[in-house]
DNA sequence: TTCGTTGACTTGAACGTTCAAATCCTACAC
DNA sequence: GTGTAGGATTTGAACGTTCAAGTCAACGAA
């Protein structure tokens, strides 16, 4: 592990090389209005020259801040982490944007995670967390507020809205959207594809469809499985059989969606023309089907940059800070 | 930002309460064997009260090794990305288990990349990268080694295999593997389903398969196209309405596997019965088919480990090593 | 002339580690 | 009693920044 890199150089390299302190360069690069224009010049000419680098490291020990995040990395078998994909690639993005960088852990249990949570933040290698996937009982929700860590997470605080920072996309609004949207485009038996009740996520979106539905004073109908292609094929099909089958479907994933799209041909119907459907995440699956798969679209985008700000503006007495923001419809050949 | 984060105890506040110097207390983490027994005990006592834990960007300072690795987080949708998801998941623990963390770039192009991984490690910030996904004409290989930056690939320095230290799977071996089982299993008619010729990935997966079919004295068939769903379903399509139609295909990925799959039915075959599929990388999509597909499954959790073990040998002098490691079929319904 | 103000720059200390060298103490051989 | 060896521990310096307090010269007002 004798890693002999060559010597990069410091701050006192460039200084002895324009003649001036160390102090005087590090106001150049932090705060050039402080240095006259020709020492300025001067000293920028040769921070060029040689490539100078702040080193992040003696910077970090100096303000007590790494500037890094950690990140839990999900296993690539959780069917949650089709959205999470893009929202680790957004976060990435928006932690460059404020000049942080997203560190991965990959723990093996839940118990597991909050004491490396403890110990990276502990030992100083990162400023906080954040989190994502959240649901009711989270015990990492508890022990990071209740040991005073900081983090946000993407997911409500579902026991405790208020007791910390998170952002949360609106999946009420999304359903309440794509119901909206089957009504004004005639259907008017609409059903729901949901999971069994969760107290969480599956309830919220399940809610927005309700809402809709009992306004528009239409009979809500419909099933719920689990997120596995294979129940959602089984339990559309049963649906679909009903004596008064809908003409449209709001799903609550894209799993099911696409097993219901599925069931539908099966039964022989036109996905599109006869049957309408909606998914919900615009996940990959989404492409998958043929013709492709309308979906309920989270912002994932705002969700990580809104993050970002929350958490650099994190401070220890202040108030938590929660955001809900709504998807949009993504339509596609199903709807 | 003014985050007031209450004072952690260092290293000094230990060795105050313990009434023993800093470095005794550095020796009893660090070297244990040097200090006396009650010492010891005395100390590592104080440590446990106060929950001490060194300071990592203070020691990162010190050693000037930060023991972090950047690595480029893929778009979600680049298709290649399926294996990757899993690569770096089992590249979190790989690093875990050396004591080190991954943490994620997400450049914008090819140039912006390479300007950030000076940037990144001549800050010090990261102690080098690990690549994936490399190709033929890789900038990022011959920036990196021309300016003596540290990194090791998952995926050959193609233009120039000894020039860096990479680990990568031996395709051939798998294509090889595949058409081997399909001979013993009485097959006789085996086709190919390939990728243009690009030089690199699928070119040595369709050698893996012209060298097994040349051993049995087989004539090869086959076809090729881009990487996705429709264009590989209307390939296969072709393929499959050949005069002496194969009985089994080779597929240089998932993605085309299905494709042939879903021709196949199609065309009235029963995959499993009637036509044998092998896909290659044993992502997601082999669980969308039904019967879900056979695959060469890549071991990327031995490619992360071997990774991980050979940066950290990576020493500035020495001579980079290559290591290539043997794929596995995993046999689902399809074959 | 004296004094205070301002701008440009420098100096010393601190952040929390570890390395290298020094000190202290005890045991043991001659 | 002297010398030496070795273990346990301490001390000073260094890693590369930035903060806080300092110096120094030039300038204008009293």
């Amino acid at each position: 592990m004798n890693r002999h890199q060559q010597r990069m150089p410091t701050i006192a390299t460039v200084a002895e090389l324009a003649g001036v302190s160390r102090q005087t360069v590090s106001n150049v690069v932090r705060a050039p209005h402080r240095v006259s224009p020709e020492t300025l010049q001067r000293v920028q000419e040769i921070i060029r020259q040689v490539d100078y680098r702040p080193n992040r490291s003696a910077m970090a020990l100096q303000a007590r801040r790494s500037g890094l995040l950690a990140y839990r990395c999900h296993r690539p078998e959780e069917t949650e982490n089709l959205v999470l994909d893009r929202f680790l690639h957004d976060l990435c993005r928006a932690a460059d944007d404020h000049d942080h960088h997203i560190t991965l852990v990959s723990p093996t249990s839940t118990d597991q995670e909050v004491a490396m949570y403890s110990e990276l933040y502990r030992s100083g290698r990162v400023d906080g967390f954040v989190l994502s996937g959240t649901h009711r009982d989270d015990q990492r929700l508890s022990s990071l507020v209740a040991e005073a860590i900081p983090f946000v997470s993407f997911g409500r605080n579902w026991d405790n809205p208020l007791a910390s920072t998170w952002v949360d996309v609106d999946g009420a609004s999304g359903t309440r959207q794509a119901t909206e949207h089957f009504w004004r485009t005639g259907h008017r038996r609409i059903a729901f594809l949901g999971w069994p009740d969760d107290g969480a996520i599956g309830a919220d979106r399940q809610r927005g469809y309700l809402d809709a539905m009992a306004h528009y004073r239409l009979e809500p109908i419909g099933g719920f499985c689990f997120d596995r292609l294979d129940a959602g094929e089984v339990c559309a099909a049963e649906v679909l059989r009903m004596p008064e089958p809908p003409t449209a479907v709001v799903c609550v994933s894209d799993t099911l969606a696409l097993g219901c799209a599925w069931a539908a041909q099966k039964l022989g119907l036109t996905v599109g023309a006869e049957l309408a459907i909606m998914g919900f995440d615009d996940s990959a699956l989404t492409r998958i089907a043929r013709p492709s798969l309308s979906s309920v679209r989270q912002p994932t985008e705002l969700v990580a940059q809104a993050l970002m700000d929350r958490f650099i503006g994190l401070a220890p007495g202040a108030r938590p800070t929660q955001t809900l923001l709504a998807p949009s419809l993504v339509h596609r050949g199903s709807s």
